[in-house]
DNA sequence: CGAATTTGACCTGCGC
DNA sequence: GCGCAGGTCAAATTCG
């Protein structure tokens, strides 16, 4: 009782904390409003005080901190829920720092649940959000333990918070049964769904014999050529370094959907149940709605079950951005259960090998004479960060990069992209993760250790690793889709440039195993469907 | 012959 | 309570 009294009086002075600066930034909002004629003449440094610190005491982005560090928050100011203060912050003028700032001055924190795992080995952390449920235990009893095992507490608890039972659906256009991401898997069932006449294939991780990690194979009943796999679970086990990668990206987004705060994002754009983040090249929808399934999937039975939530890694290009925010506006309000969807459109077009050389990550042909000349202090995703975050690199310091072709996409919506990126904390583990999976296994296998390699340039505009500048670029216009299509685009690697190979330094950042199998090979991914179709 | 896959039966949760 | 659908089991079958 005592402690109790003591934990109420400390959360006592922490509310009236907050509300005191609640009212001295209300105080200070309003004197900002009654400048507004003469916003011009205010310096960004205050406006944009002024905007973090209202943000950040708004009452009704709680919830916000949940996703973030306990830190006061002030420096942090990657809300967006009110947006008031930042458009005028932007109109202020500099709008092209104000965007990198809110790209990149995040902290690549992982969700709480990530950052009390004790996390030996990197790969460990690979693969699903749902690692606290392996905190006691396994999630899944191997074997044999649907029938008769009492559930544990573990389990009870997983039950009762279905948010930790995070599946990751990857949808990757694939000619194959299934798609090779390095690991080994064993078949142990197939049904058919309903809605889809392709079966479902079920399939368990092998590489441990305990290992919890499930998915699911199926073919997209409206497309056939896309394969959707679901991953359900966290590696209990190192992983192979070909399954690094994959697995890696799926915790990435797992983490994000698992700490991740709609709230942040709920200002952004209408209706507010959803934020989208088109990155063209990386396409963002996130979403909360009743519906168990993702949006655009209508006929899809996964994630059938609205307690758990799912998060689709769309590697396809059938996506659209603008059309998908359509077809997100009809969603009925947010409700417990969440389906996000990271729409990694365009990048199927990218067929083109990863390289790591001189620091520089890029895709295709281009990135060998491209990344020789320097180190490019940008991060891009697809096109459209060309132009936002790159286009204002090479506008700047490379003109000869102002002639690739790039689209032009409405301000606004670059802008609720850069918002809705920056005002998820977990979306920003989740690209630190992701990142770092890419990186990280070219580099010696640090993909558990995101957080502590990765800073984001306090200037906004760069992010290093080792203080190595990286820009990704996606998105190259490739002529040459004879590459494997199964595997997500930079995860590809089926025919990697023989000079990144031979650059000291250089580094391929995914196997040649992620190369996706042939009937022929008999590796890792199981046929499933091929007979039972007929 | 062992390992992997197939496949019908069974279990469980959910909606009506 | 019942039926449906998703998910899993395990014996049978196939494969290398």
């Amino acid at each position: 009782m005592g402690e109790v009294m003591e934990e109420n009086q400390r959360l006592r002075m922490c509310l009236d904390r907050a509300m005191k600066d609640y009212r001295a930034l209300q105080m200070q909002f309003n004197d900002m409003v009654q400048q507004e004629p003469n916003k011009s003449a205010e310096p960004n440094k205050s406006s944009s005080t002024i905007t973090t610190h209202q943000e950040t005491e708004e009452p009704e982005l709680v919830s916000l901190s949940l996703g973030m560090s306990s830190s006061d928050g002030k420096k942090d100011d990657h809300f967006s829920g009110k947006n008031q203060g930042k458009e005028k912050v932007d109109k202020d003028g500099d709008h092209d720092k104000k965007v990198l700032a809110l790209g990149l001055d995040c902290k690549f924190e992982l969700p709480k649940d990530q950052e009390n795992e004790p996390s030996p080995n990197p790969s460990l952390e690979a693969s699903s959000g749902e690692v606290k449920e392996e905190e006691g235990g396994e999630k899944w009893p191997p074997q044999k333990s649907l029938k008769n095992v009492v559930r544990s507490e573990e389990d009870e608890v997983s039950q009762q918070n279905p948010a930790k039972r995070a599946r990751v659906s990857v949808r990757v256009r694939c000619d194959t049964p299934t798609m090779n991401d390095g690991c080994q898997w064993r078949k142990y069932g197939q049904k058919i769904a309903k809605g889809n006449p392709c079966p479902r294939a079920y399939y368990r991780c092998t590489v441990a014999p305990n290992c919890p990690v499930r998915k699911q194979v199926q073919r997209c009943a409206e497309d056939m050529s896309i394969l959707i796999t679901t991953y359900e679970g966290t590696h209990n086990h190192p992983l192979p370094v070909a399954a690094t990668a994959m697995a890696s990206t799926t915790s990435a987004a797992a983490s994000m959907l698992m700490s991740g705060s709609t709230t942040s994002t709920s200002g952004l754009l209408p209706p507010s149940n959803f934020a989208s983040a088109n990155l063209n090249g990386l396409n963002f929808f996130l979403s909360d709605n009743s519906k168990p399934k993702p949006f655009y999937l209508p006929n899809s039975s996964l994630s059938s079950s609205p307690s758990f939530p799912t998060i689709t890694l769309d590697l396809t290009t059938s996506s659209n951005a603008s059309s998908n925010l359509t077809k997100l506006g009809s969603f009925p309000p947010r409700s417990y259960s969440a389906t996000r969807d990271l729409n990694f459109s365009s990048l199927e077009s990218n067929a083109l090998p990863l390289s790591w050389s001189n620091g520089v990550l890029s895709y295709g042909p281009q990135a060998q004479p491209y990344n020789k000349n320097q180190s490019i202090s940008s991060l891009n995703f697809g096109r459209q960060p060309q132009e936002t975050l790159y286009q204002s690199y090479s506008q700047k310091n490379h003109p000869i990069l102002n002639s690739s072709a790039q689209q032009s996409l409405p301000a606004e919506t670059i802008a609720a992209a850069t918002k809705a990126i920056t005002s998820d904390p977990s979306f920003q583990s989740a690209l630190a993760a992701a990142l770092t999976s890419i990186i990280g296994s070219g580099t010696g296998g640090t993909t558990g250790a995101p957080v502590s390699q990765t800073s984001a340039d306090k200037s906004g505009q760069n992010l290093k690793l080792n203080d190595q500048s990286f820009p990704i670029l996606s998105s190259f216009p490739s002529s040459t889709s004879t590459v494997n299509k199964c595997a997500p685009t930079f995860l590809n690697s089926s025919k990697p440039p023989s000079s990144a190979n031979s650059q000291p330094g250089s580094l391929m950042f995914l196997s040649p195993s992620l190369s996706f199998p042939t009937p022929s090979n008999k590796s890792t991914s199981p046929g499933d469907n091929r007979d039972r179709i007929s």
